[in-house]
DNA sequence: ACCTGAACACCGTTCAAGT
DNA sequence: ACCTGAACACCGTTCAAGT
C-alpha cells in the first residue's frame, strides 16, 4: 500500500511554495481536519481552504464527498494493528485487532460515523478483512460464518465508538437527568427494571467493550449458520 | 403516551384552512418526509415548507434539528411490537421485538442513521428499554448485564439496518466489482480467505440477521460480566 | 490536463419586527 | 405568545473560462 500512495505523488517543482494537489494530499488534509475537529470540521470547502485552493479544484481527484470519506476511512484503517504470529492465540489476536480498530475510531472524532455510513473499499480494508477471516478460520469457524461474523464484529466496534462519540458532547449528568425525567413522569411501578438498572445503562465504557467482545466471539463460536 | 400527544393539540379555529402548528404536527410531518424520501429529504426547511410556513416558525416548538430527530425517532419507536404474554418464551419474544425494531428502521429509509446518531430519550424508548430488561431478566440475566446486553442488541439492529440502507443505493454488482478490483490488483496469494469467502461477504440479508440475533443472544447468555 | 471564479441550489439558526 | 421575512454563515456540485 505504501507503493500505491507513492505512485500518486506529483512533482513539486512547478509551485515551490504551495503543495502540489493530489488525491493523497487531499485525503491527508481531510483526515487531519476530521481528527482535530470532528465531523463538523470536515467539509470539501474546508479541505480546499486548508490546501489553499477553491472547492472546485478537488473534483479533479475525488468524485464527490462520499468518495473522499471512503478514502479517508481506508487511509485511517492502515493504522489498525494486525497480528503477525500465525501460531499465537487466535482469540486474543482477534480481540487485539478489534481493540485497535475501536481505539482508532474513538481517537478521531467523527470517523466512527464515517465507518457506519460509507461502504469501506480499499487496500487497507481488504487487508483487515483478510486478517480477520484468517483468524476466525483458525478458530474453527467456516468461511461463510466467518464472513458474517466479521461484519458483526466490525459493526459493533464502530457502533459503540459512534455512540460514545455522541455522548462525549453530552455529560453523564444530563443523560441521567433526562432518563429520570422520562421515567419519573410515569406511574411509579410501570418501569421497575429501568429503576433497578439505573446508571448501569450508561456506565462502564471500557469494561463494557471488553465484555461485549467476549460475548460476541462466544456467540459466533457456538452458533452455526442455519 | 397517547395522553402526552393529545395534550399538545391546539385549537384550529383561528386558521381553519391551515393546520395549527404544534410539536406534534411538526414531528409527524418530519417522520412522513423521512419515510418517503429518506435522510436527504428531511430538513428543517422542508418540514416548514410541508407545513406551509417558514423555517423560523419551528423554533417555537423545537430547540434545533437534533432535538427534532430525537423526537422523530421516539415517535417511530412507538410502533415497535412489544410482547404482552409474561408466560411466553422470553427468547422468542425478545427476537420478535428486535425483528420489529429492525423492520421499522429498514422501512423508513434514514431512520437507522438517526438511531445511530441521536441518543434516544422519550417515553417510547423508555417502554422499549423496560420491556427488554424484563425479558432478559426472565432469561436469567442479572440487571447489570441486561443493561449492557440491551445496548449490544439495539446497536446491532440499528447498525445492520443502516448498513443495508447504504447498500440500497449501491447495487450488488457494483459492490462485487469494487471488491474484485481491490483484491485483483494485489498479488494473487495474499488474500486467499477473501477469495474463498467471495459473495458471502455481502449476501444473505434476512438469514444473516436471524443468525446474528441467535449469536448475540447466545453470547449474552453465556458470558458473565467481569 | 489541471485549476479557478462565480454561480446554483441548497442548509441550520438568529433576530428584529410584526400580530 | 406566536409567527414571519430577511439575513448570516455556511454547504456540495457544476460549469464556463482560463492556463
Amino acid at each position: 500500500m505504501a507503493a500505491r500512495e507513492q505512485r500518486e505523488i506529483v512533482s513539486r517543482r512547478a509551485r515551490p511554495a504551495k503543495a502540489a494537489l493530489s488525491q493523497d494530499v487531499i485525503v491527508s488534509a481531510a483526515l487531519d481536519l476530521l481528527s482535530q475537529k470532528g465531523m463538523e470540521g470536515l467539509s470539501l470547502r474546508k479541505v480546499a481552504a486548508a490546501l489553499d485552493t477553491g472547492p472546485a479544484s478537488l473534483y479533479v481527484y475525488v468524485a464527490n464527498l462520499d468518495e473522499l470519506l471512503s478514502l479517508v476511512l481506508d487511509r485511517a484503517l492502515g493504522e489498525v494493528e494486525r497480528p503477525n504470529d500465525p501460531a499465537g492465540d487466535w482469540r486474543e489476536q482477534l480481540k487485539m485487532l478489534l481493540r485497535s480498530y475501536f481505539t482508532l475510531l474513538i481517537d478521531r472524532p467523527g470517523l466512527a460515523q464515517v465507518a457506519l455510513r460509507t461502504i469501506p473499499a480499499g487496500p487497507h480494508m481488504a487487508d483487515l478483512t483478510e486478517t480477520m477471516l484468517a483468524l476466525l478460520t483458525r478458530g474453527g469457524v467456516d468461511v461463510g460464518r466467518a464472513a458474517w461474523a466479521l461484519d458483526l464484529l466490525l459493526l459493533h466496534s464502530a457502533g459503540l465508538a459512534a455512540e460514545q462519540d455522541n455522548r462525549r458532547h453530552t455529560s453523564m449528568d444530563t443523560l441521567m437527568r433526562r432518563l429520570k425525567e422520562t421515567t419519573d413522569s410515569m406511574p411509579a411501578d410501570t418501569h421497575p427494571n429501568i429503576r433497578a438498572a439505573g446508571a448501569e445503562l450508561y456506565t462502564g465504557t471500557r469494561e463494557r467493550y471488553e465484555w461485549a467482545l467476549d460475548a460476541l466471539i462466544n456467540g459466533v463460536i457456538d452458533t452455526p449458520r442455519p
